[in-house]
DNA sequence: AGCGCTGATTTTGTATGCAATCTGATTGCG
DNA sequence: CGCAATCAGATTGCATACAAAATCAGCGCT
């Protein structure tokens, strides 16, 4: 797994190794990217035995990254048969974009009380990321654009100081990646940029019912553009004759 | 641990372990009672050596038990330390009852559509527990009347049908339950019963603003009736010269 | 050829062992 | 007497070993 790269992210990779010497997080980080980048697709099995080997560590420590991706919702495991890339239905994926509805405006309330200077340089930070990742063309390119965008809303959860709101808005970003993955059909993260930048604005003038106005338009907007009409098992037929 | 009771009580027990056969879900749950009846006070050491000799199990599954609570955030894991019964700080407290200030009224507008009579009777149900409850008298009946209290939030959470919010509760009212019983102070729990009735009558009524004040208020009800004033280590002054 | 069955192999579930770290008690020194 | 260093005991972190379950292949049967 990565092998063939050059070594500068391994670097980078080896210095928080180092540096948080608890290497179950390790893993349960890597597999999360992986997930929510899609390299890894739903249902692939997740292996005790070879993740050990491809992080060289014994099956303990793969155990207790891949209970937490469970508590998560990103990955599924089944007793005596194993832990499999969660592949959520078109229902949990409602439910996950109804939640966040709920929840970021709630977050921007607070955040416009704390909002500081430094945290606007953050988000400009993070937008200019953005910005850049969209000229780029390619599926890692894209990849990266869906990981900014989560990014921007752990912003916004980070500056509004409620930690136990920010948890969950972690877990529901991730499982929103991959969601998108699953079920994105055309480049809305392309447009989802320019709401950003709104929501910023919004942010720095301190309309709170505005940035509310627009995150909702936002979350709205993501998931507009996913195609969740069921499939994914069960449809047997219709996956036969209605594509 | 439960030692003194008759066996009534730890036949159920029983029962559900042959069935279930996931011993580290069932250590979990009687921790997790344990914490929140608070027979287990805060910053208690969980060893995982004394645990596994009272379930007579490995340290292997105690430690799958303590990780699931921690991410729950009922238990705090020290690196090299050791598992403790978490402090929930005043400051994590407020955030909670935010929190759940947020998610419930927005659990009542998707439980409105889809409450069906079994629904309701489940509710009355729990309201007669409370009942009942509410006219004995001591630790335990304090306890169990605690417990119900959440009961009766989480029913409202699995009528909404949105799983994903519901497990946010589930956690939520975990965590509730620990700082009711860490900062409560009067018998608040008794006024809680009377307005768990008017927010059944109004659901029966279909009336979702009317819900959403009335859980507000509650919510609201039960944080003002703790004594969020910091205390807990770091005063030292304060805790020799205040009380 | 299709189907079910049995046994070998693989994979997970749980227990145990060993090394590293922490605790805290005793000892020696200022 | 107070305080720091040290050493023994206990506890956690991680790896490994063993048991149980599932998967897969080959076989015989219809």
């Amino acid at each position: 797994m990565g092998r063939g790269m050059t070594m500068t992210l391994a670097d980078t990779h080896f210095a928080e190794w180092k540096t948080s010497e608890d290497r179950a997080v390790v893993i349960h980080d890597q597999l999360r990217d992986a997930i929510i980048d899609r390299r890894l697709a739903p249902d692939t099995k997740l292996s005790e035995a070879e993740i050990g080997s491809i992080f060289d560590t014994s099956r303990t420590l793969v155990r207790t990254a891949l209970q937490m991706l469970s508590f998560e919702g990103l990955v599924r495991v089944e007793r005596n048969r194993g832990a499999f890339v969660a592949n959520p239905s078109p229902e949990e994926a409602r439910q996950v974009f109804a939640a966040r509805r709920l929840i970021e405006p709630a977050l921007a309330i607070g955040a416009i009380e704390r909002l500081d200077a430094t945290d606007i340089a953050a988000f400009k930070d993070l937008l200019a990321k953005e910005t850049e990742l969209m000229a780029v063309r390619g599926a890692d390119a894209r990849r990266a654009e869906i990981r900014a965008s989560g990014d921007f809303h752990m912003q916004l959860a980070r500056v509004s100081g409620n930690a136990v709101l920010e948890k969950f808005l972690e877990e529901l970003v991730a499982r929103s990646s991959l969601v998108i993955a699953l079920y994105g059909q055309s480049g809305a993260s392309s447009c989802g940029h320019g709401e950003h930048q709104e929501i910023l604005d919004a942010l720095e003038q301190g309309d709170a019912s505005r940035v509310g106005a627009l995150l909702v338009h936002h979350i709205d907007h993501i998931e507009k553009d996913l195609d969740l009409r069921m499939r994914s098992s069960q449809g047997l037929k219709d996956a036969l004759f209605s594509s």
